[in-house]
DNA sequence: AAGGTGACTGGCG
DNA sequence: TCGCCAGCCACCT
C-alpha cells in the first residue's frame, strides 16, 4: 500500500481525492480530471489516479466510480480487472454503451458547490 | 536534490 | 476519426 506521509497540520493530496471521492453517489462517476479540478489542481488527474491506485483496491473509498474523460475504464491494477469497476458501476446503475463508455449526460457527478445550488 | 513512474489529458498528423 | 507524443502533477527511490 502506499505510505502517505506528510506534516499534520496539512492534508495530503492523497486525502484530498480520497474525501472527493467519497462525495460522489452511487450511480453517477466522475473524470481523474474533474476530481483534480474540484481539488483546485485540474491538471492533476495524473495525481489523482496515483491516489486511487495507493488504495490497492481495498478501502471505503468508492474507487471504482472514478473513470476517465473519455468514459470509459482505465485501470491497470494487476489485481483489479477492470471488469470487476465495471460490474460495480454496472450495479449502481451505471450503464455502458458498445465503445464501454459511460454516458456523461447521464452519470456525471456534479458537485453542488458547482451545481450553482446552494 | 534529481530522476523515474503512473488507474490522465490534450494536441497533431 | 484513430493513434502517437508531449505536458502535466504527485509520490517514490
Amino acid at each position: 500500500m502506499g505510505n502517505v506521509k506528510k506534516k499534520p497540520a496539512e492534508i495530503p493530496f492523497s486525502e484530498r481525492v480520497y474525501a472527493a471521492v467519497r462525495r460522489i453517489p452511487a450511480g453517477e462517476v466522475a473524470s481523474y480530471g474533474d476530481i483534480a479540478a474540484l481539488l483546485g489542481t485540474p491538471r492533476a488527474a495524473r495525481g489523482v489516479g496515483w491516489a486511487l491506485n495507493a488504495l490497492d483496491g481495498d478501502s471505503s473509498v468508492p474507487w471504482w466510480r472514478v473513470i476517465n474523460k473519455r468514459g470509459a475504464i482505465s485501470i491497470r491494477h494487476p489485481d483489479v480487472s477492470p471488469r470487476v469497476q465495471r460490474a460495480l458501476l454496472e450495479d449502481e446503475g451505471v450503464e455502458f454503451d458498445e465503445n464501454d463508455c459511460v454516458d456523461w449526460a447521464k452519470v456525471r457527478w456534479i458537485p453542488e458547490e458547482l451545481a450553482g445550488n446552494g
